[in-house]
RNA sequence: UGAGCGGACUGCGCGGUCGCGGCGCGAGAGAUCGCGAUGAGGAAAGUCCGGGCAUCGCAGGGCAGGACGCCUGAUAACGUCAGGUGGAGGCGACUCCAAGGAAAGUGCAACAGAAAUAGACCGCCCGCCGAAUCCCUAUUCCGAUAGGGCGCCCACGGGGAGACCUGCGGCGGCGAGCAAGGAUGGAAAGGCGAGGUAAGAGCUCACCGACGGGACGGUAACGCCCCGUGCCAUGUAAACCCCGUCCGAUGCAAGUUUGGGACUUCUUCAUAUAGGGUUGCCCGCCCGAAGAAGUCCGUGAAUAACGCUUGAGCCUGUCGGCGACGGCAGGCGUAGAUAAAUGACCGCGCUCGACAGAACCCGGCUUACAGGUCCGCUCAUAUC
RNA sequence: GCGGGAAUAGCUCAGUGGUAGAGCGUCACCUUGCCAAGGUGAAUGUCGCGGGUUCGAGUCUCGUUUCCCGCU
């Protein structure tokens, strides 16, 4: 099971005005109940060149498709913190920290 | 060997597992799945120029505005490039230069300096008048000049409260001549030397510079030579400006197509010296505009498809040209996303990997860039 | 992606190519028993940065950095 990617400006409004907010130490996620599983990250000129927001927008990316398995259906919105330097590890590690503690994992395999 | 100059290229590599965007093939009713090949740069950047392309305007005209500026060529075009000319810098290889016009006109040139785009303040020299006008020696064209001494009564300068001391034989006024000298300044009416003169002056002469004319070389910018003119007009045009060349405006969020458009009614604004569109303005030309409700249809709306990648394309060879570049022949098919694709993990190697991510497409310019490779050349030193 | 604008004292802003200014703020003094208000005086600048033109640049010009605004 794969994740389809959030796109509409709706959407995103939406998610920010009525989901639930969870943080940890390198990120926060934003995130309401739907039918599918819609992810986006946003990363916006805070955060440095295009170089540098492509590579952040790469690693959350594929820190997530990590568990997108597992996942219950639900909209995502993942919000880096602005840091000196970004690693897949520390993205991983706090994602299944919040996945863990906001009960989004549904079937553990 | 050291220091340096110019040009060209490269800018992590190999293997495995899991993933991403187009594309092709296959399966499936479809969502989707499988396989295969492919997928960021020299600057993709800044958006500083020039084009293509698209829409609007096209009887169009004028004004304004903008850009550029040695010459010849290259090019679709350019503010780019190539080759040359002139100037500046460097021992040199070589590098840099927005490099037309200041006798078309206007403006500006602070401070300093006597004076700033033109004059005569000081000064030099001659004549006259006034004060004063010592002595010795030499020369003498009998005006004086040079050297030495004496002296501060008179004049000028300096010092001192003053008496006075001291430099000097020295001054002041008027008139005429001159523009050589005068601590300034970025710039002071060609420079330097000689002659000349009462003192001076391109007044005269040589050389250099400037200007004008001519011959020769060069497509030209210009170079070089000869002759002439004593020479007169500072700088600034990246101040206004003049001359020459060029420019319609807006930019793919341009724009095209489909899907909601048609009809009826009402309201609001304007109603012709008005308003809107057309290029910033004027003339000219064209035209009413916006909103709401009802009926039919449809429902995805900063959306979907097209534009969207075969193009002034890239590579190789050859020919023409000093070169930029062009001609011919052969070969190649090389990202097209749209909340936006190249990543994660593991292993190995080394010098431990810089600047940095396509968004309509090209040609340039500019800026950023760890390191590495190659070619040509210069200077210094040493040896042969 | 495309187009436009700004940068001057701690802050808000002026500024004709010729010595960088105003207001607020700061500091010192006067005034007051003390504070505020008032008065007098003073300090404060790489004119964002780097070249060029000019005798001379905050101003003209080229490049660069940062920030702001508009366009669906």
């Amino acid at each position: 099971m794969r994740y389809f990617r959030l796109k509409k400006r709706k959407e995103f409004s939406a998610v920010l005005k009525q989901g639930r907010r969870a943080y940890a130490g390198s990120l926060a996620i934003v995130y309401m109940p739907s039918e599918t599983l819609k992810m986006a990250v946003c990363v916006g000129k805070k955060y440095g060149k295009s170089v540098r927001r492509n590579r952040i927008k790469r690693l959350l990316r594929a820190a997530f498709s990590q568990y997108a398995e597992s996942i219950v259906p639900c909209s995502v919105l993942l919000i880096p913190r602005v840091a000196e330097t970004y690693s897949f590890s520390v993205f991983s590690k706090d994602i299944r920290k919040i996945l863990e503690r906001e009960h989004l994992i549904a079937h553990q395999s």
